[in-house]
DNA sequence: TTGTAAGCGTTATCAT
DNA sequence: ATGATAACGCTTACAA
């Protein structure tokens, strides 16, 4: 009201100046750290309000407190899948205060540069690290700096850190079983990058599912290679170079694998479901156009817990907790349930 | 060399006592701000280096400095559209030694609210913005702040600010000018939210090409909506409960649009491209998939300039420039063009 | 070329 | 319940 024209930012003590109290009163009013007088508290919420008050962030956490920032470091963004873990994560923070800072690699920049500049830059409260080839440098580096670490998608001993991952296991469990109802024993399994934590886990799921079922896994079936369209393709022209035809069905780790293995059983003359059956690991954007059976990941979800153990961690009530969020199998029409025509036909 | 185990944070007067020398000098040789001798600076980084120093950033932008930081407000993120364009600005900003601290609407929390808070918090140096609802008062917030917006897809007179926006009269022409090669003369328009910048000038566009075509556009073809699939879907049907059949072509301003018109479509028994050709617009990922001519919108190159924008801005290079960047037609199966099979066919 | 010292806007520890 | 006042770690005139 005194002032309210001033153009800059109002300071704390510009409230003191107005409300009469000191500058102690004021932040006690605004963090609640202690009691105050409800007349005092009242009036210095008037004028906070009037001014249109709010702390300088910087001035906060250099007086000791937090930041108010998780770090989020991804090896990638740009596609849904990414975007959506980024939607949990960032509606989580919002929910308690906090910000996101985020760092994506863009290979170029080293992660764990990105990591350690972050880090050490001191802006940052937790770190949520997702699929990052974390080396014990790194770890280390993070402990020495008190820092709490959320892993997605992978829990990690040496980190004393909190992660949040799916149940890979039951969900491909749940894919094959799937498969091995509509009778198809003959399956294919495109696991993607063999050495993750992800593809072991799923592997182990497919042969529980083939045990309990009964059906042998055909080892020379099982096809390693990269989590991208180009490997599902490959995989596949190499099978039919040195099979003359596909496998009955096909599960592949991820959607990407499963798209690009469709593409090319087209591109080849085999028809999807008919004569090969597909299963795909995300239930990503494209899978629903596709009409692509996948293993559902909660995206949104694994965002969201990751923020609130990240967030816990820094309010020290609880570290090193392991979230396992569960899947679900999407049923559609690349396992050979549902009869949608494809939206845009053969010329 | 010294206290190298030291677990904690090593600060800058850690640096001088190493040195020898004050912390004025320290600064100096850390932001070359002035004149240093060779020596001293030699000695001060090489104990910079041996301590794994690195100023914090606190009290970096509590002394007066830039936060180096960007803002980030976008309405939503979680599908490949903002990710695309989150990549673009990430990088950007990596590149020029800037963080992004991103905040979304999340519904629940109104974006303007959002905008202000993080704007007051005066943790960002510039904010990017795109498709939020601005209204006076959220601009001349941003002014009194002195803080520099760049808007992503629209520019705004009022607004003393850079924009990014893409040339989108140019690019619905080029589907138009499609689309008439073909020979179809009788196209729908599903245009999504008419008020929108966006849509407003690629209806301007259409009916440029429109005009240089020497067609008349059938206006009772033109129908809006939002930009969403079910929009698209709902579109084709009232259309084929008036007229029995649909038109020959339809240019839908956005993807979703499309892929919801191509699905309803389907799902009535028309078949696409053979008697209805659809083209969409921005190149979404699925629309590779789906094998939608699209109009390729430069996600990344938007994010990119913008955050070049939004730091010109901050080390006041320059402000206010706007940047209009081109679109290309990518041209695939739903137009007619091309002849390749759906990769899951109808069983 | 280098050092001294005054902030920057908070929080937190004492007193009162 | 409230007020002084000392940090917090850095930048930047102003001196030397």
């Amino acid at each position: 009201m005194a002032d309210e024209t001033n153009n800059s930012r109002a300071t704390l003590s510009d409230v003191c100046r107005l409300c009469g109290v000191s500058s102690a009163t004021v932040s006690r009013v605004l963090n609640g750290t202690a009691k105050v007088s409800p007349e005092t508290r009242e009036r210095v919420m008037r004028v906070v309000t009037e001014l249109g008050y709010v702390p300088n962030s910087a001035a906060r956490s250099l007086a000791g407190q937090r930041e108010r920032m998780l770090g989020v470091v991804f090896p990638e963004i740009g596609n849904g899948f990414w975007a959506n873990i980024l939607k949990g994560l960032d509606a989580a923070a919002a929910d308690r205060g906090y910000h996101l800072l985020t760092g994506f690699s863009h290979g170029h920049l080293d992660e764990r540069e990105l990591v350690l500049r972050v880090l050490r830059e001191g802006r940052i409260d937790a770190l949520i690290l997702m699929n990052l080839r974390l080396d014990q440098e790194l770890a280390a580096e993070a402990t020495r700096f008190k820092t709490p670490v959320v892993l997605i998608d992978r829990p990690i001993a040496e980190l004393q850190a909190g992660s949040v991952t799916i149940d890979n296991v039951a969900g491909a469990a749940s894919a094959m079983a799937h498969l091995f109802e509509h009778g198809y024993h003959d399956v294919m399994l495109l696991i993607g990058d063999a050495a993750t934590y992800d593809s072991k886990q799923r592997l182990l799921g497919c042969r529980q599912a083939a045990a309990e079922a009964g059906v042998t896994l055909d080892e020379t079936l099982i096809v390693g290679g990269t989590f991208t369209e180009e490997s599902g393709r490959e995989a596949i022209e190499q099978i039919l170079e040195q099979h003359g035809r596909p496998p009955r069905a096909i599960f592949c780790f991820n959607d990407n694998l499963a798209i690009g293995a469709m593409e090319a059983l087209r591109d080849r003359g085999w028809r999807v479901p008919e004569e090969v059956a597909v299963i795909g690991f995300d239930d990503i954007e494209s899978a629903r156009h596709l009409g692509l059976t996948s293993v559902h990941v909660p995206l949104n979800e694994i965002g969201r817990t990751a923020a609130y153990l990240a967030i816990d961690a820094v309010e020290s009530k609880a570290r090193g907790v392991n979230h396992v969020l569960s899947t679900r199998l999407v049923v559609r029409q690349s396992c050979g349930c549902g009869a949608r025509a494809p939206i845009v036909r053969k010329v």
